[in-house]
RNA sequence: GGCCCCAUCGUCUAGAGGCCUAGGACGCCGCCCUCUCAAGGCGGUAACGCGGGUUCAAAUCCCGCUGGGGCUACCA
């Protein structure tokens, strides 16, 4: 079988964490089975869609990697397919012309709900006479095509994730096809693009799953084969409610700038709402696309966990190479003004040394930027935390010694000829002993000197990548942040 | 309200009648490693919503209830 998927955003608002999921099954069932993955912007709501939202949706698009075949639909170009087809269910009596002005209908609306009856349109068009309906014509009175949605029947499809599902017509409003001004509503698009464009999967949202009825009576009217339907679980915010823009609904290019990387955030989305037969979390593009299966998608909701993401994220950064992550955290840097060309060529080695010390920490590549600002910047910020607790003596004696030890130390690695790891642990630890300091307590001042914080990779690593120069400057300047 | 869908640790999930003393992952807690913070290793915490059936046997099947979500537009 042909498998031809399409993931059809409607550009009225960003590509958020939902909608990259949805793209990203689609994409995988796609890549797996050979097939061809298609990308359809649904701006048939020419007020509220705009050209911003495409240029987002697109960007973030590819920036997850997840590459469209074709050139990319537009269904605004494509309105009089839509019309024709209108027009041709007009004929064959599958759909009829409604002169209800909305302002009736609204009217008509209100008072159902204020008499606590819920609203279904009364199809009063429907039974319209051939006279009353040429009058209405003649006299250029405005109308909307609403489908004929049969009576007493039932509607039956089967959709691969969630099974049998039957509908009874009754159900069913006698929904808009065309509205007034002529433009078409979203039922018939989907309904005419997906016949057209050869779709045999329709891979979506969860809250699609009552409008498929509508979809496969039009089908039916049409005369055209259901294409299969994998609805996906829908994705909610950690407050059980719809992804509001606290959390996920923010554009993905939104994750990118925080610092995530496109592969941890799409083996995040993966796992939500899909699970591997075993118990693998992390996995390889080629693992995705090799063990994705439309059987192991699951039917329940899933909340939306940014602190696994983060959890997901670091591990990537753990796992990648300095090399793999230059880029990146090149471009960060360079927006700080914290870059130095030096780093490209002969602070390459440096560069990438720094990388190798601060990955395992990092949850995101804006860490590097934080955590690394003592190695990429000669102004330190010396956190007041990290002075109050490492180099605050109540006792100026003690403060005297720890000046005394750092001066001997600085001596000692200005003379040392190299300056190695151990060389210069060995040293520390002597000059420590020889003031009576604790291991602890004496690196820990020294930490704070060399990069303003209480937390850093290991000193001794810290204190090579600085250099000695470096490494001899900051320890001159403890005695002017002694408190 | 009506219609549709769903229901295993706080969260993501495994589980397709006996393999379940319910497994894994995130989080949280503790220990180890250790110069701090991470990473890593080890251990712990924690769930089958409730009630009826069916069956020798039910997290798994059926029904009801409860709870949650979605749809209910001349939005998509």
């Amino acid at each position: 079988m042909n498998i031809r998927v399409r993931f059809a955003p409607s550009p009225t608002g960003h590509l958020h964490i939902g909608g990259a999921r949805t793209a990203l099954f689609n994409w995988l069932l796609a890549r797996k089975e050979g097939g061809t993955f298609i990308l359809r912007i649904e701006d048939t709501d020419v007020k509220r869609s705009s050209p911003e939202m495409v240029e987002d949706i697109l960007e973030g698009l590819q920036w997850l990697g997840l590459d469209w075949d074709e050139e990319p639909y537009y269904q605004s170009q494509r309105f009089e397919i839509y019309r024709s087809i209108a027009g041709q269910l007009l004929e064959t009596e599958g759909a009829y012309r409604c002169f209800c002005s909305p302002e009736l209908l609204e009217s008509k609306k209100q008072k159902a709900r204020a008499a606590g009856l819920d609203w279904r349109y009364d199809r009063s068009c429907r039974e319209l006479s051939e006279e009353e309906i040429q009058e209405y014509l003649k006299a250029e009175e405005p109308f909307a095509v609403r489908f004929k949605v049969p009576h007493k029947q039932k509607v039956h499809f089967e959709d691969l994730v969630y099974g049998p599902i039957d509908v009874e017509t009754e159900n069913i409003e006698d929904f808009v096809l065309l509205r007034s001004d002529k433009t078409p509503t979203y039922h018939l698009c989907v309904v005419t693009d997906d016949t057209q464009m050869n779709i045999s999967h329709v891979v979506r949202g969860a809250d699609h799953l009552p409008n498929t009825s509508k979809h496969v009576l039009l089908y039916q009217a049409l005369d055209e084969p259901v294409p299969f339907y994998v609805h996906l679980p829908l994705i909610l915010g950690p407050d059980k409610k719809r992804l509001s823009k606290r959390h996920g609904a923010t554009s993905v290019l939104e994750y990118k700038k925080q610092g995530f990387l496109p592969a941890a955030l799409k083996n995040y989305l993966v796992r939500l709402g899909w699970s591997p037969s075993d118990d693998q979390e992390i996995f390889t593009e080629e693992d995705l696309i090799a063990g994705f299966d439309i059987g192991r998608i699951n039917k329940a909701n899933a909340l939306f966990d940014p602190q696994k993401l983060e959890w997901m994220n670091g591990q990537y950064i753990s796992t990648a190479t300095p090399e793999e992550l230059a880029p990146e955290v090149k471009s960060l840097l360079k927006e700080e003004k914290l870059w130095d060309e030096a780093w490209e060529d002969k602070g390459r080695d440096q560069f990438l040394g720094i990388l190798e010390l601060l990955k395992s920490r990092a949850k995101k590549l804006t860490d590097f930027v934080d955590m690394g600002r003592p190695f990429f910047s000669d102004e330190i910020e010396y956190e007041p935390k990290a002075i109050r607790k490492n180099l605050s003596f109540a006792d100026p004696a003690e403060a005297a010694n720890l000046v005394a030890a750092l001066e001997e130390l600085s001596g000692a690695y200005r003379k040392l000829e190299v300056f190695n790891l151990e060389n210069i642990e060995k040293i520390l630890r002597e000059v420590g002993e020889r003031h009576s300091l604790k291991g602890g307590k004496f690196m820990g001042a020294i930490r704070v000197a060399l990069t303003g914080k209480t937390a850093s990779p290991g000193l001794f690593d810290v204190i090579v990548t600085l250099g000695k120069d470096k490494t001899v400057e900051r320890l001159g300047k403890v005695p002017s942040l002694l408190q």
